[in-house]
DNA sequence: CTGTTAGCGCATTCAG
DNA sequence: CTGAATGCGCTAACAG
């Protein structure tokens, strides 16, 4: 056993470099200024000893925990590998700004244990996923007075610092591309009234924006929301094609009812994209190159927001006190062709 | 502005019932006996005060920091929602054990990162996932003293706390469950040799077991090893399908290569369970249901694992000091009949 | 059953 | 450019 029982602190850094505390201190925060000598005796020392400052102390005496509480809720949705995106862009951001993440992953209404975990004193700010159009989180944190950003929007949109896809993009986007292909008649599956009740925020502004732009290039729409499921995707669209007037292309906002929906498509003897074009909304890049065939896409790069709102968070923790105006950042629409679509069979 | 600048403290509380500090501290922890009268006058008081104690305090004052950090490394294989199985059940035990879960996705091989911050005090215990034979992670926080348990085995089994799925169980089920079906001949795709020497325990484990169980079967096997996508998978299952005696089963333990192999199953104008068995390995109720047919599967209760491997580090954390016996669990191989087997076709 | 006293390791005044 | 003193909020002996 050569274990030495307690790890180094600043005092044995200080006696060992033949200097005070303080100076110990400074030298690691550049706080003022110190002369090469005196640093380099510091810097032998604390190699020496193996030193790391205590998280703990730094803390406490410092009121800066360098924690940054990641709240992503895991409802129906569950876990995806596009999440992880997000997770991954955020810590790097965060953690070149010196915090480290925690991931928090109780339900949304969990709102006793979030009070407490930010009245503790243990985090530096939130950053809110799956945010919803009104979200009982947010008072928490304002009334904790805890700074925080939102991967999603609220209905009160200038409220505070938030980052989004560009929904409004998306609609336009989608139409003009099948229209372009000569598709004149498209189904759409989108998601259950539940997620609307519950304000889920993309859900509502895509479906206005695809109506919109359908009605702009004369685009007739047949819209089925459904529980997100393979069986209930498969369904709708059976009962879609088995019509009088059945659709040439399927816009889907529901990752597992589209894969439910290739398949009836397939059963019904048409090929994609020959006779039958399918364009996915919102969904990663890994879960797009899961099915068969792959989905051409129209999303948002997750990590580009990801890290935009750690952006906007390390900022207003830097910024402390001033409360400035409120930061907004709405991500491009991003394209990806993987070869699902194309122009509309002759008859 | 109604704000309180600072929130209550330990004193002001103390102050507020009459007092002293430190009865307030016992009065929270329970180690030692309080009157009735006494305990009810500082809990109104706490309640009126809104008061938290402070975790940082906490943290310096009983070098415990309540925080237990989940080294998750994000590599090639990337986040899957059945990981969140793991995560979420984790911090169900850990937070009954009154600690938080902290997310540390960074690469198997940051070890300086790792060192810095179990160094920092701002952990008191690790859970490793995705561990391999020999990890570099184990060094670490053995000779910084952290108490941690592993996900997973290192070759070195009896080392330290650890739980897994009891892959010995794996090969002899697949096998035996396809055999009594009557296949002779059955495919199997796993994967690249990459995963086998950069020592990924479960591949290896498994891919013995199926072996020696066929031989004892009498049953041919015909393996492929790909790396974890779609097209590879494809190729490989069309090439095994073109062979002069083709499988009429598939084994598979490589979800990506399989969603390849379906399509190439269902192109060589073969369908499942009739004329083609399909049986996946350790993978997740939600991955096996997002494929078209779903897959029957051979896995583990993750939940299981992951809560188990929290209660054994709950365990070591309270009985502090005293290295007993390090403790291991194997979880029970789960059958889940999802309808993509059947029994041999007819010539 | 309760109060008093030291620290935990560090940041930050205040003095040179 | 550097040192000394104070306190962050709490736990854990030590005293009754």
């Amino acid at each position: 056993m050569s274990g030495q029982k307690r790890s180094a602190t600043r005092a044995d850094v200080a006696r060992l470099a033949g200097v005070s505390a303080s100076t110990v201190t400074y030298a690691l925060t550049g706080e003022r200024s110190i002369s090469d000598e005196t640093r380099k005796r510091i810097m032998d020392a604390m190699a020496e000893l193996d030193y790391t400052p205590n998280a703990m102390a730094q803390g406490l005496a410092g009121r800066r925990s360098g924690l940054i509480a990641l709240s992503f809720p895991v409802g129906e949705r569950g876990f995806e590998s596009s999440d992880f995106e997000y997770v991954q862009a955020a810590t790097d951001v965060l953690s070149r700004a010196g915090y480290q993440l925690l991931m928090w992953p109780n339900p949304i209404e969990d709102l006793d244990s979030l009070r407490r975990i930010v009245s503790q004193g243990l985090i530096d700010g939130v950053v809110l996923m799956e945010v919803r159009r009104e979200d009982p989180r947010i008072p928490v944190l304002q009334s904790t007075r805890t700074p925080f950003v939102l991967i999603g929007r609220t209905d009160n949109e200038s409220d505070c610092d938030w980052v989004d896809a560009d929904f409004g993009q998306w609609g336009p986007m989608a139409i003009e591309h099948l229209a372009e292909e000569g598709h004149e008649h498209i189904a759409v599956i989108g998601l259950t009234e539940d997620m609307f009740t519950a304000g889920y925020g993309p859900v509502v502004r895509t479906e206005q924006n695809l109506v919109s732009a359908a009605k702009k290039a004369g685009v007739t729409l047949d819209i089925e929301r459904v529980r997100p499921n393979i069986r209930a995707g498969k369904e709708a669209m059976e009962t879609m094609l088995a019509g009088a007037n059945p659709p040439t292309a399927l816009i889907g906002f529901n990752q597992p009812a589209v894969i439910g929906a290739i398949e009836a498509i397939v059963s019904h003897g048409l090929s994609i994209p020959a006779d039958f074009s399918l364009l996915q909304l919102g969904i990663s890049p890994e879960a797009a190159e899961t099915t068969f065939p792959a989905q051409t896409s129209i999303g948002v790069d997750g990590a580009l927001l990801a890290s935009t709102a750690a952006r906007f968070l390390a900022d207003s923790l830097a910024g402390a006190s001033t409360g400035s105006e409120p930061r907004h950042f709405l991500g491009d629409a991003v394209f990806t062709d993987r070869g699902s679509t194309g122009p509309v069979p002759r008859k």
